[in-house]
DNA sequence: CCCCTTCGTTGGAACGTTCCAATTATTATG
DNA sequence: CATAATAATTGGAACGTTCCAACGAAGGGG
């Protein structure tokens, strides 16, 4: 049984030197002597010293920890957007407290007072639950930046996001090149991705002079939601569909092939987001995918600029979508049969 | 621009009481008059108190804070279980540090030591990366168990595994009651969990006299590993496939598609796991399930059991998987036609 | 009315670090 | 060789909390 663990007291002892040479030398200053430097080091090396994170932070005033709150774990959308936080963070030496919220906007306040206890530097928030109070109570109290979200400007809150408005373009523009005429939206929902999504939609259809034939059908952002979304919207005899998330598509597809229909020859289907899932050989999904890793680097490159300079004006950035054909969209079939 | 964040000192004076009743008020001690309870209470609001959390595991020596490594945070798998571990780890007024290790178990090491410096008081490893040597040296500093991870004991460390011959011969089982004889194993590679899973399949496979059927093609636990095997596999004619992982059994899905074949009409594929993702109405996957929450759960639970016991001997758990039966398994088509 | 217990409250030490001003050792300069 | 400048090192205060021993004020029993 060993004693407790080793501090920097007992490194400065076994090395012969004081303590705040010891302090000194394992932050690399310039100041302390060559041979001073070896002796700590191979002292800290023997007993396996690894420093206090909560009493350094006490003593410096700053944690080097961000918080990161993420809307749902197990949608990959957000792993994939926190690899790019991650890589980003951690070549500043800064760390990363990952949480992630509920359903409940309560929950995901009291998930960001626990981050803050932690005194987190900064804050990443890819959730668009928190109520706009709450937002600026956040975002007032600590740099905040937050990611697919744009519905709200505070002042010093910086915004990352996708041009989900080009993103809806490029998609109709992809189906209208394939000689799609019906193109029919399942939308994601009230949330402010999803509304931009069908803009960028009926902007397009109104640009290929085909917006009589616009229609959009309200969903979610899950599989079923968009199983149910496409049952209903398969009675406006479209031949194709642009649906506002990856997931969702994949709920579509089974509905179409399950009315009989097949994709992409009767009926073609267009996702949003571009998670690796889509791209798995079963799937093979076409879509307009989002630099996510991109977004998430780009996050993180705002927040710490702002822990430099933290009056600087909010920013907001809009990162370009691309257009991924795999084998759910093909040429438009003018009589689909069930 | 506020000062900087309230301290108790603050909330004391604003009470008019000591630090010290503050201190003892928060933490919901029951020495303490319901009158000055509440006008602590109330001040600690006002001023929008958050107790720092960094000063406390200093003072208090415990940071009632447990980290968890996950092997890649993409993997739904993973989610699932987290979940799992979250629930119950809050119900305890614990809270989760959560870090992804790379594929380098250098790195992972690493992230082990970022962990510590925050002082957890426990350690939850959902990985298999790490060397048997630092599987032992973290153990040795630190309340561990492991989950999904079976292959290595060690004196004070817990483990928590699904129970993976068990699953192993229940997709048999599955797979014989319709009629299925040539059923060829599709393994995920070397490591601890699918090593169990085929042997679950040599057991039944030999159980029900079919020793001589018995074929295992070794692949890996990603989409193209399962793909790449299942277009090896076909060779051997078979009437169904054992996959060792839902995603691989996804891609396995994808190679039989591909090759003229109807999955389950001509060729049964059956996953494990029982990631939510298989139960999308596109993908519809019948597959062992394991109880992925629970396993979490249970994670979390022994690592606090052991916090309270530490010297408790090693336990090692085993949670029985389920069989969810939907819609690529069907009954044996004796002579499959491409 | 005094002493003893109980209850509520308090000040101070401790936790392990960083930071700063102060000190000592070393080297350069005239 | 003395002194100034510089380099290397040091002790102590501070960070915000918890914990503990000790305190005063009520209340009860003799």
């Amino acid at each position: 049984m060993s004693a407790s663990r080793p501090t920097i007291l007992d490194v400065a002892s076994r090395a012969g030197v004081s303590k705040s040479l010891v302090s000194l030398a394992l932050s690399g200053s310039d100041k302390v002597s060559d041979a001073s430097r070896q002796r700590i080091e191979r002292a800290a090396q023997e007993l396996g010293y690894r420093p206090n994170a909560a009493a350094r932070s006490l003593a410096a005033k700053k944690s080097r920890t961000l918080g990161v709150l993420v809307l749902d774990l197990h949608n990959p959308v957000f792993a994939e957007i926190l690899d790019g936080v991650q890589t980003e963070v951690r070549q500043h030496g800064f760390t990363t407290m990952l949480v992630s919220g509920g359903d409940d906007p309560a929950l995901e306040r009291a998930e960001i007072d626990t981050l803050q206890q932690f005194q987190i530097e900064g804050l990443i928030l890819i959730s668009h639950r928190l109520t706009e109070a709450m937002l600026r109570e956040v975002a007032g109290e600590i740099p905040t930046v937050t990611v697919t979200r744009d519905d709200i400007a505070i002042p010093r809150m910086d915004m990352v996001c996708n041009d989900d408005v080009e993103g809806g373009r490029i998609a109709v523009d992809h189906l209208v090149s394939l000689g799609h005429r019906r193109i029919v939206c399942l939308s994601g929902g009230d949330n402010p991705v999803s509304h931009s999504r069908a803009q960028g939609y009926l902007e397009a259809m109104a640009a290929h002079g085909l917006s009589d034939h616009a229609q959009i059908v309200s969903g979610g952002l899950t599989d079923t939601a968009g199983y149910r979304a496409a049952k209903e919207a398969l009675e406006l005899s479209p031949t194709a569909f642009f649906v506002a998330n990856d997931i969702g598509a994949m709920g579509a597809i089974a509905a179409v092939e399950e009315a009989g229909f097949d994709v992409p020859g009767d009926i073609s289907v267009i996702g949003y987001d571009g998670i690796r899932l889509a791209g798995l050989r079963s799937v093979n999904l076409t879509t307009v995918a989002q630099p996510l890793a991109e977004l998430g680097r780009l996050a993180a490159t705002r927040l710490l600029e702002r822990l430099e300079k933290p009056s600087r004006p909010a920013q907001h950035d809009q990162v370009s979508s691309q257009l991924v054909v795999r084998g759910t969209t093909g040429p438009a079939n003018p009589s689909p049969t069930a």
